[in-house]
RNA sequence: AGUCCCGUAGGCGAAUUGGUAUAAGCCGUCACCCCCUCAAGGUGAAGAUGCCAGUUCAAAUCUGGUCGGGACUACCA
C-alpha cells in the first residue's frame, strides 16, 4: 500500500513555524516511503479564514522546499462530501440534533466547574422525543448534530511515536458537535473532527502525521472512522515547539510566522533543516548539518522524540551561520545584490560583478544572518524577543566599500587623534602610488611604514582601519585595502582622514 | 477539576533497545590560540539521567509511587 499524508492548514493565520514543522514530519516520511504528501486547506471556519492566509502558507511552503503532490483541496469546495457523511450517522441513529442555545451551555459549564468536575456536555438532547423537538423547533430553536460518544467506550491506538495511548469515551467530553447550527438548512458546516475524518478516508490517508495537542481529537476521530466504516489509519503525535517558558508556541507571541524567519535574514534550508532537528536524530546523531532530502533518506519515526522541544533561536543562529558560510561565493553574492541595491548603493551588478564577489568572499565567512530591509521591524522585535540577538548586518559591514565619503564613529576619530596616527597615514598615502595593490603590496607598506616611522604595528593598522572604514572594527584591513584601491577610494580617504588627524 | 502526554547539563539531543571502567555530539557559557579590531575559525574546560523505592549479577533503559512541566477538555482548527 502506497503512504498517503497530508499537512492540512487552516488559512485563518500565516503560516506558523509548528505547521511548518508538522509538514516537514510528513514530507519526510512521504518522501522517506516513496509516498504521496497531500496539501489540504482546512477553511470551513467561515469567520475566520482568509484567502491571503492561504496565499502566505502556500507561499511559506514553497520557499521551505516542501513541494506538495496533491493539492491543494479546499474544504468549502467539498461540502457535499461532509454533508452525506453527516446525513448517514444521523440516518443510523448516531448523531442526533440537539437544541441547546449556547447560553444553557455556558451555564452547565459554570456549573460543572464550580462543582470541581471537568466541563463536559452531558447528553441532555441525546433522547429528545418528536414532540419535544418540535416544541424546540417551534420556540425557533435550530439544531447543532451531536456526534455520540458512549461513556463506556474504550478507544486506543498504537502511535508510532509514542506507542499505545488509551482513551475512554467518558473522558471525551460529552457528544460532539460535528455540524454547526443553520438558519436556512437542516444543519450547517461541518465542524473540524467531522470533515478531517470524511477527507481523510476520502484521500485515503494512510499515515496521520500531527501535533501532540490533537491526541485528544484522534480518540473522538477514531470513533468516527468506525461509525462510518472505514479502516483507521497509523497516528504519529509529533512532540510541540515550545517557547523559553516550555509552553507550546503561541500564535499571537513572538516570531512564529515563516515569512518573519525569512524577513530576519534565515535561509530556508537552514530553517527546514532545524524544525527537522526539533524532534528528531538522524541515525549518526552527530551529523545535524543536513537538507531536507538528506534528512528524508533515513527518516523514521522511531527517532522522532517524545517530550517537547524548546525553540533555541542561537542555535539556529548557528545553523544558519553554516549555510551561509558553505555557499559558494557566487550564489552567496546574488543573495547579497539586491540587499545592497535596496540600501541605495551605486554600482553596476554586471561589470562590477568581481569587484562584488571580492567583497562577498571577505566579509561571507562572518555572516550569521543576511540583511533585513526593515530595521525599524527589526528593531521593534529585537524589542520584543530578545532571543533574537543583534548580529552583523551584511550591509553595514559592507557599507565603506560603497559609500564616497566614510562617516567616523567616535571610537575612529579617538583613534585619528591618536599619537602616531597622522605620521602613519602620511607614510601610507606617499607610498601608494596608482599601481594595481594586491594583499601582499598593502602588508608590505604597512611592514615598511611601521619600520620606518618606527611606530607599532597596531597603530598603523588601527589608524588605517580608522581611515579607511571610518570605524575601529570590521573585516580583514588588507583585504578591505585592497578592495578600496580597486575603485580608487584610499587615496581621497587618506586624505580626508589627515585633514582630522593630529 | 478531569483525562492524556512528557521528564538525560542552560537549550537540542545520543546511548548498539537491560550490559564496555570517564553517559556521545551540537548550540550556548568560559578560557586559550589566531589577530590591528569585531566576527568567523581552531583548541580546551566546566556542566546532566527530577526524586524515592522495587526487579536484576547489572537500570538512563523495566515496574510502582512521587514531584515537576505541558497539552486537551468549543457551534476553532
Amino acid at each position: 500500500m502506497t503512504v498517503r499524508v497530508r499537512i492540512a492548514p487552516s488559512p485563518t493565520g500565516n503560516l506558523h513555524i509548528g505547521t511548518a514543522r508538522t509538514a516537514v514530519f510528513n514530507w519526510l516520511f512521504a518522501r522517506h516511503q516513496g509516498g504521496t504528501f497531500i496539501l489540504r486547506i482546512e477553511d470551513t471556519d467561515l469567520e475566520r479564514s482568509r484567502s491571503e492566509y492561504t496565499e502566505n502558507i502556500l507561499e511559506g511552503l514553497k520557499w521551505l522546499g516542501l513541494n506538495w503532490d496533491e493539492g491543494p483541496f479546499f474544504q468549502t469546495k467539498r461540502l457535499d462530501l461532509y454533508r452525506q457523511a453527516i446525513q448517514k450517522l444521523l440516518d443510523q441513529g448516531l448523531a442526533y440534533r440537539c437544541y441547546s442555545t449556547e447560553e444553557e451551555l455556558e451555564k452547565m459549564r459554570e456549573a460543572q466547574v464550580a462543582r470541581k468536575e471537568a466541563p463536559r456536555y452531558d447528553n441532555r438532547h441525546r433522547n429528545l422525543t418528536a414532540e419535544q423537538q418540535a416544541a424546540f423547533e417551534a420556540e425557533g430553536r435550530r439544531p447543532v448534530i451531536r456526534f455520540k460518544i458512549e461513556d463506556d467506550r474504550e478507544i486506543s491506538w498504537n502511535d508510532m511515536v509514542r506507542g499505545r495511548i488509551t482513551w475512554k469515551g467518558s473522558d471525551l467530553g460529552g457528544d460532539m458537535v460535528i455540524a454547526r447550527r443553520s438558519e436556512s438548512e437542516d444543519f450547517g458546516q461541518p465542524l473540524y473532527n467531522l470533515a478531517v475524518v470524511v477527507d481523510d478516508i476520502d484521500m485515503q490517508i494512510t499515515h496521520v502525521i500531527r501535533g501532540e495537542d490533537h491526541i485528544a481529537n484522534t480518540a473522538k476521530q477514531i470513533l468516527l472512522y468506525q461509525a462510518l466504516g472505514s479502516a483507521v489509519p497509523e497516528f504519529a503525535h509529533t512532540p510541540l515547539i515550545l517557547n523559553k517558558q516550555g509552553q507550546k508556541l503561541s500564535k499571537r507571541k513572538g516570531v512564529t510566522s515563516i515569512f518573519d524567519f525569512k524577513k530576519l535574514g534565515f535561509t530556508p534550508e537552514a530553517l527546514g533543516n532545524y524544525m527537522t532537528l526539533l524532534g528528531w536524530s538522524s541515525p549518526d546523531s552527530t551529523k545535524e548539518i543536513f537538507t531536507l532530502e538528506q534528512a528524508a533518506t533515513e527518516f523514521t519515526f522511531d527517532r522522532v522524540n517524545k517530550a517537547g522541544a524548546k525553540f533555541d533561536w542561537d542555535k539556529l543562529n548557528w545553523i544558519n551561520s553554516q549555510y551561509l558560510h558553505k555557499l559558494p561565493v557566487s550564489q552567496l553574492t546574488d543573495l547579497l545584490i539586491p540587499f545592497w541595491q535596496e540600501a541605495g548603493f551605486t554600482f553596476d551588478p554586471e561589470s562590477d560583478r568581481p569587484w562584488l564577489e571580492q567583497i562577498t568572499a571577505l566579509i561571507g565567512p562572518s555572516l550569521i544572518r543576511l540583511p533585513v530591509s526593515d530595521r525599524a521591524w527589526l528593531d521593534q522585535m529585537l524589542t520584543q524577543i530578545p532571543d533574537i540577538t543583534a548580529v552583523p548586518d551584511p550591509v553595514e559591514m559592507s557599507r565603506y566599500f560603497f559609500v564616497s565619503q566614510v562617516e567616523f564613529t567616535e571610537e575612529a576619530k579617538a583613534q585619528l587623534q591618536q599619537e602616531g596616527a597622522k605620521t602613519a597615514l602620511e607614510a601610507i598615502q606617499n607610498a601608494l602610488d596608482n599601481q594595481e595593490l594586491t594583499a601582499e603590496l598593502a602588508q608590505g607598506i604597512i611592514k615598511q611604514v611601521t619600520k620606518e616611522q618606527n611606530l607599532k604595528k597596531g597603530v598603523v593598522m588601527r589608524s588605517l582601519r580608522a581611515a579607511l572604514t571610518g570605524d575601529v572594527h570590521g573585516p580583514d584591513l588588507t583585504e578591505s585595502w585592497v578592495i578600496l584601491h580597486q575603485k580608487k577610494l584610499d587615496k581621497a580617504r587618506l586624505q580626508e582622514a589627515l585633514s582630522q588627524a593630529k
